[in-house]
DNA sequence: CTCATCTCAGGCTGACTGAGATCT
DNA sequence: CAGATCTCAGTCGGCCTGAGATGA
């Protein structure tokens, strides 16, 4: 008897939110396992990647393109400091804010940590076909820019 | 200046792990939103569920089938029990386990849930189409059992 | 005065680990 | 003996709030 996993209540198996979620969980474990490769979060990667992007950029500003709450930033954007990938600064033209930059580290620790997530996608995106992955990828964005814009 | 949010990086915006939880946070949100209204959890929702299909089991099957772990399934007993909607006695059977049973309370209240929750996965998926939301759950399904399946 | 920014000090939940007691 | 089950104690990261200090 117990031949394994045994299967979830159906009401749960077709849960839209619940489906979401252990997709989420799946992906969020790969994810982290890579990048903890590298002895950084998903927070570090995100940072890094907005300010590759976007250039340098206030703390309020960051936290506004990434999600990351203002509290977290500060925890974050010490991380990164002390590990010499970004440098904060204050800001002259307006002394409330902190101008954080990406370093010359940061830049070569980015490339790395972007190999690391696009083997981590790879893994999660396995059992899907390219199409499939495409509109995936479409349905989420439309479902994130639906439930994003009403705050 | 600052027109508002502002958009995450190209990097960020793209990556299929990212999209889905962002869209597992907004489906967390509503759920947890619904469920609060009547002083639950999802974990309390996913067991009454599990129990209202399968019947009784033990603590352990629980875990196997919702995902819970052992640790937070004794309190997710605990509190499910403590509110008469789960009953637990040991089995005589085999003296190791709890036999948990839903109560008569917690199948109406069940049905209650059953409709928050549902109204939630409206609010979740109201971008997408009938045919939108069948492929969603489909590819979700995949990616679930795929990652499922190897431990 | 109002508003934005940064920081600190926390809370809360979900996911998870280790270890011990009990039983098969 | 090994292995399953239940429980307790506690970690960790992500998400979030409140409040204070500073400055636009």
């Amino acid at each position: 008897m117990d031949t394994g996993e045994g299967q979830p209540a159906q009401r749960l198996r077709v849960l839209a939110s619940r489906l979401t979620n252990q997709a989420a969980l799946a992906a969020n474990r790969l994810v982290d396992q890579a990048l903890g490769q590298a002895g950084v979060r998903r927070y570090h990667y995100a940072l890094l990647a907005t300010l590759q992007e976007y250039g340098s950029a206030s703390q309020a500003d960051l936290g506004r393109r990434t999600g990351i709450d203002r509290s977290d930033m500060v925890a974050t954007v010490n991380d990164l400091a002390e590990w010499g990938f970004v440098h904060r600064a204050p800001d002259p033209d307006d002394r409330r804010r902190n101008v954080v930059t990406i370093t010359a580290a940061g830049r070569t620790q980015l490339g790395q940590l972007d190999e690391l997530i696009s083997g981590a996608q790879d893994a999660y995106l396995a059992p899907l076909s390219t199409a499939d992955r495409k509109t995936l990828i479409d349905l989420l964005t439309r479902l994130g820019a639906y439930h994003n814009e009403k705050k």
